[in-house]
RNA sequence: GGGCGCAUAGCUCAGUUGGUUAGAGCGCGUCGCUGAUAACGACGAGGUCCGAAGUUCGAAUCUUCGUGCGCCCA
């Protein structure tokens, strides 16, 4: 026997009791086990950051992520999937200092970096708890005891090796990055900071001269004319930018005689806004102006270094600085064309300096220029304005290019400018700081070559957002002058400043007259509590020195920074494992990942991590020389899925305080992990952004779990009742319930022994795997759900619907009956097994109560099932072609009957179908019962010749003739539906074509270069479909009325049955009175009928008696039942 | 400001290489079924395919320009 189903059943509960399932036998363990010895798939989680609570956003990405995983495991693959933690990183400290009521730096250097980073590792536990219990309660199988840590030591050391690699190649480097920097705070702020300060301030907006200076180096009486809206950054000029494509004029100011360069574009425009008359002198293009020297605005640097020159790679000598150069990002939108550069003070102007820098052979090159220290005050070189805050200097910059005359215009200016979130009146400024950085530049042809060969889901990431993103590669600013992350590895010599990278812990405590370990051991002796992975973090390894190489008495000391947190998870694939230190088997194996999936906010993030670190580390060499492990191209990842963002229920993004979406948990407590699942998997695919929606949610329940739940139940019902028991009927073992396996049972017959609809529902069932398994192997799990839901639907609303009477006959032991079991059987285990990765409680629900029947020997869980492979023999086109018809013959007709108000249940005469063609006809003549039962008639014809009832509408087949006719096309459309439809028939069947004059021509048409449609005439009770029209007979004898209300009281009849509470089995007594003859006379004609339908073992019909007064049809009468004792 | 997406029924979304009657589910309406039943089924209404221009015999689909939204970056 099945475990009977509740009808009540409650999703939720059902979950828990799996979840407890699979803990108590190990299941998930047991999966990979049984795969030990097989091909790997490699998956790689994306470590989330456990400092906040998960929100249905995670969910989603974790359900893609168990989904693949759990399919591949079935179809024979070892899939190993290892948790991981992101730890590191500005939020985890921002959170412990609101904790602790902190906010800068300075703040947090009193309060102490040791007890700070202390707090640091235990709050990026705070949320692991709810992380870990909704990776479970969602079904996630993903090994969360063998997570990996960015923080531990030995992910750590993995990374250090990286970075060591790095650092001996010369990949890794220091160099200025421009950063948004509160000089007030001593700080540099994180684009998410200076997003929030912006607002609208009037700076003031400055058109200076830049005299040219001519071959002799005397100044000329042309200058370039350049704005800005920062003066301050004048007296750190250091040259003036043109686009080498643009057109420049040389214009002369009709009222002091001046001549100044500026696009010829904006000329007209300047002239207006100075007032000026202004003449064009001569003409060039950017190009033209390249390399021309000028005399900057201010003397500071130009005074000793004016004539500075360098020897360039070429092997010509060019001045240093002051000298017209090439930029792209120069426009004619504002401004006049030429850009004054300081590149000190903005991130452009730096690119500048840097593609300068490196025309000249090393070393040679110019120098950044720098007049303002980091206190945002200018240095003693800008002697004249010395310790004044910048901004401040503005106006006195002004004057002073005024009183030297070549000041040429000034004006106010509106712009947002941003301001330091915390200190709302210090305008932020553009500054240089010291850091590292990964020389990414160098392999862009190899980071662009590798992302070309991943399978990228969908494909536009990998030429839109990713491709782009590689094409204007910069190198990595990889140093945080933070905490709380993992430290760089690089350790400093005090004399020379030479340095070296340290690979591991024990590398560096092996250096001669290492000093500063004590720290550590002491804090550690303190507090034995303190985690040991700590002794590798600051401050603890900032204590750490030795001896230096380079100078005898000189110590080691380490950099003070830490590392990008992006650079951890991106070195997950090694890091992971501690390779190279440890564990060197595993991450060959495990390298690189057949599948990752993260949101589509981790292009820049994750995405690009992990391509660049495997680059950089696994890639061929840029020289073509193979490198550590050398590996073909993709890696680390071949297949990616992005998933689209999560919005909220208001369409907007996903906000607490706004409370647009609802716990994960209250989720699962409500509609179950499986609704949740399916709703993700089956409503849209995976990359559109998807909006939070309850109801969605919530309707995945009977869309499609309690529909295929309604089958299952159904089977569950009828096999108890017959005592049809596969346990009972198989004596070897039922394994994995195959149809191999199942096929030794007795009462079980080969397929094609079977009758047409079994044939036809296996057939269906076999298909879907087919179809299923292409789609999963590709990737598409939307698609998937899309054939699995068609499945079902089949299964339950044309299978189940048509085999009623088979599983309700009375005969227990009919061989039809039993093969109608043995049939739904197998659709159910299939399905159990189909829908596993997808819905997996669901799955396994059906699984343990359909295969306990076994009593042990089936397979303990359906996710240690291989996934069904389809049977090609099985799968029959035809049929299935055929049964569509049929389907669709039926629905027709109940489309008719309601157009002509006639309910079901009211027996017609006739129904006449008419064919498009006679393909199916002989079929369909062989299946009139079928569509007798289905439309409730007496009679089904078949024609091809009916034009009472229809006409015919021919219609070119574009497709076809487009080509050929061309543009004759809407004229032959036109001669088409003018014609008769029923002429061109004939015409083409007599003659194998028509010849349709069109204008001038004439065209000949095929049978092929024409479809036809059939249009059901007014008047008639008919429906049209694609392949077919149905027409009714609408006329009603005396009889078929009869026949209806005698079906009319089988339903009446039923509804008593289930008000009295009768078991399915129970027989009963009917009474039934009424004074209608007519009635009477339904009763008498369809005696069989009605007793057999409601199991009545005496139908007695009086005038008068007792009961519940019902009416029928305008008829009253009064019913009794009474329940026989059994 | 730049890059990349997205925009189709009341809602959530499909829509193949361009082919002329644009689909599904939900919701809504009507009806049916009442031995899968706190279910189920059928049918129906519902569309300026964001707007404009263009290419084409033919555009939801291709191109350009707008508009709105999202993400990433300035």
């Amino acid at each position: 026997m099945f475990d009977p189903v509740p009808n009540n059943v409650s999703f939720p509960e059902l979950e828990q009791e799996v979840l407890e399932y699979w803990k108590e036998n190990s299941i998930y363990k047991r999966s990979l086990d049984q795969r030990e010895d097989a091909p790997a798939f490699v998956f790689y989680e994306g470590p989330p950051t456990a400092n906040g609570l998960p929100h249905p956003g995670h969910c989603l990405t974790r359900a893609i992520k168990d989904l693949f995983p759990r399919y591949r495991t079935m179809r024979g693959y070892r899939c190993e999937r290892k948790a991981g933690w992101d730890t590191h990183g500005l939020p985890v400290e921002v959170e412990v200092c609101k904790e602790l009521g902190i906010h800068s730096k300075e703040e947090i250097e009193e309060y102490g970096i040791e007890p700070f980073i202390q707090l640091c590792q235990q709050s990026v536990w705070r949320y692991m708890q709810q992380w870990e219990k909704l990776t479970d309660r969602l079904g996630f199988w993903v090994d969360l005891d063998k997570a990996y840590v960015t923080y531990h030591q030995s992910y750590i050391e993995s990374v250090w090796w990286c970075l060591k690699n790095l650092f001996d190649r010369g990949l890794l480097y220091q160099g200025h990055k421009i950063v948004w920097w509160w000089a007030q705070g001593g700080t540099a702020l994180s684009s998410g900071e200076v997003g929030q300060g912006y607002r609208e301030v009037a700076d003031p907006s400055v058109f200076v001269r830049f005299p040219l200076l001519d071959d002799a180096g005397a100044v000329s009486d042309t200058s370039l004319l350049v704005w800005t809206t920062t003066p301050w950054t004048l007296p750190s000029n250091q040259f003036a930018a043109v686009h080498p494509d643009l057109e420049y004029v040389t214009v002369q100011d009709a009222e002091d005689g001046q001549q100044f360069i500026v696009a010829k574009a904006l000329a007209e425009s300047l002239g207006e806004k100075f007032k000026r008359e202004l003449t064009v002198v001569s003409t060039c293009t950017g190009k033209d102006l390249i390399g021309r020297r000028y005399q900057p605005p201010f003397d500071y640097y130009y005074r000793d270094h004016g004539d500075a020159m360098g020897q360039r790679k070429d092997g010509t000598e060019q001045a240093l600085a002051w000298r017209v150069v090439p930029a792209d990002f120069v426009t004619i939108d504002s401004g006049t064309g030429v850009v004054h550069q300081a590149p000190a003070f903005g991130e452009v102007d730096y690119e500048v300096l840097i593609e300068q820098q490196q025309q000249f052979i090393d070393d040679d090159g110019p120098e950044l220029i720098c007049a303002v220290g980091p206190d945002g005050k200018f240095t003693e070189i800008a002697a004249d304005y010395e310790g004044r805050w910048v901004k401040d200097c503005d106006k006195d910059i002004s004057r002073e290019l005024r009183h030297r005359g070549i000041l040429f215009h000034q004006e106010q200016y509106l712009h947002d400018y941003p301001f330091c979130w915390r200190a709302d009146e210090d305008p932020l400024i553009q500054y240089p700081r010291r850091s590292w950085f990964v020389r990414t530049t160098q392999y862009k042809d190899q980071l662009v070559a590798n992302n070309q060969k991943i399978n990228w889901m969908p494909d536009h990431i990998r030429d839109g957002r990713f491709g782009n993103f590689l094409e204007s590669n910069v190198d990595w600013a990889l140093s945080r002058e933070r905490y709380w992350g993992t430290p760089l590895p690089i350790w400093v010599c005090e004399s020379t400043g030479k340095m070296e990278a340290i690979g591991s812990y024990d590398e560096l405590l092996s250096k001669p007259g290492v000093k500063g370990t004590e720290v550590w051991l002491n804090a550690k002796e303190k507090n034995g509590e303190l985690p040991d992975d700590l002794r590798v973090h600051k401050p603890y390894i900032d204590e750490v020195t030795y001896d230096s190489p380079f100078a005898e008495g000189a110590a080691m000391r380490r950099v003070s920074e830490v590392i990008d947190c992006w650079f951890d998870s991106g070195a997950m694939p090694f890091a992971q494992w501690g390779y190279p230190h440890q564990n060197k088997e595993a991450f060959e194996n495990q390298f690189p990942a057949d599948f990752i999936s993260e949101a589509i906010d981790q292009t820049r993030g994750w995405f690009y991590s992990l391509l660049a670190i495997s680059t950089l580390m696994f890639g061929p060499d840029e020289d073509g020389t193979d490198s550590a492990t050398p590996h073909d191209f993709p890696h680390p990842y071949r297949n990616c899925i992005v998933l689209g963002l999560m919005l909220g229920e208001d369409g907007g993004k996903m906000s607490k305080s706004k409370r647009n979406y609802r716990e994960p948990n209250e989720i699962f407590e409500r509609y179950g992990a499986d609704a949740l699942r399916w709703y993700f998997f089956a409503n849209q695919a995976p990359w559109t952004s998807i909006r939070y929606s309850e109801r969605a949610i919530k309707d995945s329940i009977p869309e499609f779990v309690l529909r295929l739940w309604n089958v299952y139940s159904f089977f569950v019902i009828y096999a108890n009742i017959d005592g049809f028991d596969p346990g009972e009927r198989l004596s070897t073992k039922a394994g994995q319930v195959t149809p191999e396996e199942l096929s030794g049972a007795a009462d079980y017959k080969p397929i094609h022994e079977r009758a047409e609809i079994d044939r036809w529902i296996l057939s269906e069932l076999n298909k879907t795997c087919a179809a299923v398994t292409e789609k999963m192997d590709a990737y598409d799990s939307f698609s998937a759900c899309g054939d699995i839901t068609a499945f079902v639907d089949a299964l339950s609303n044309w299978y189940v619907r048509r085999s009623r009477d088979r599983y309700w006959s009375s005969d227990k032991h009919s061989p039809d009956k039993l093969d109608a079991y043995w049939t739904l059987y197998e659709c159910l285990i299939t399905t159990a097994k189909l829908i596993a990765p997808f819905v997996p409680f669901l799955s396994e629900h059906l699984w343990q109560n359909l295969t306990r029947v076994f009593q042990g020997s089936a397979v303990e869980s359906v996710h240690l099932c291989d996934y069904p492979e389809p049977l090609a023999e099985t799968v029959d086109e035809k049929l299935s072609h055929q049964m569509q018809l049929a389907r669709e013959i039926s629905s027709l007709g109940r489309s008719a009957r309601m157009n002509a108000k006639l309910k079901v249940r009211q027996p017609l005469a006739k129904v006449e179908v008419i064919l498009a063609n006679d393909n199916y006809l002989d079929w369909l003549k062989s299946h009139v019962a079928l569509i007798k039962t289905e439309l409730n008639v007496k009679e089904v014809e078949f024609t091809r010749d009916a034009e009472t009832y229809i006409s015919y509408q021919v219609q070119p087949n574009f497709k076809r003739l487009g080509p050929r006719v061309g543009k004759l096309m809407p004229g032959v459309k036109k001669a088409l539906a003018e014609a008769d439809g029923g002429t061109l028939l004939n015409e083409l069947n007599h003659h194998g074509q028509i010849s349709l004059p069109v204008g001038d021509e004439t065209v000949l048409l095929d049978n092929e270069d024409i479809q036809i449609r059939l249009q059901a005439k007014e008047g008639w009770a008919a429906s049209q479909g694609d392949e077919c029209v149905v027409v009714l007979s609408t006329e009603l004898t005396d009889e078929l009325i009869r026949e209806g209300l005698a079906r009319d009281i089988v339903r009446i009849i039923q509804d008593q049955r289930k008000q009295a509470d009768c078991e399915y089995t129970d027989r009963i007594r009917v009474r039934i009175s009424t004074e209608s003859p007519e009635l009477a006379q339904a009763v008498s004609e369809n005696q069989a009928y009605i007793s057999d339908e409601t199991l009545a073992s005496q139908l007695e019909v009086s005038e008068n008696g007792d009961g519940e007064e019902l009416e029928i049809g305008g008829n009253s009468l009064k019913l009794e039942i009474e329940v026989e004792p059994s």
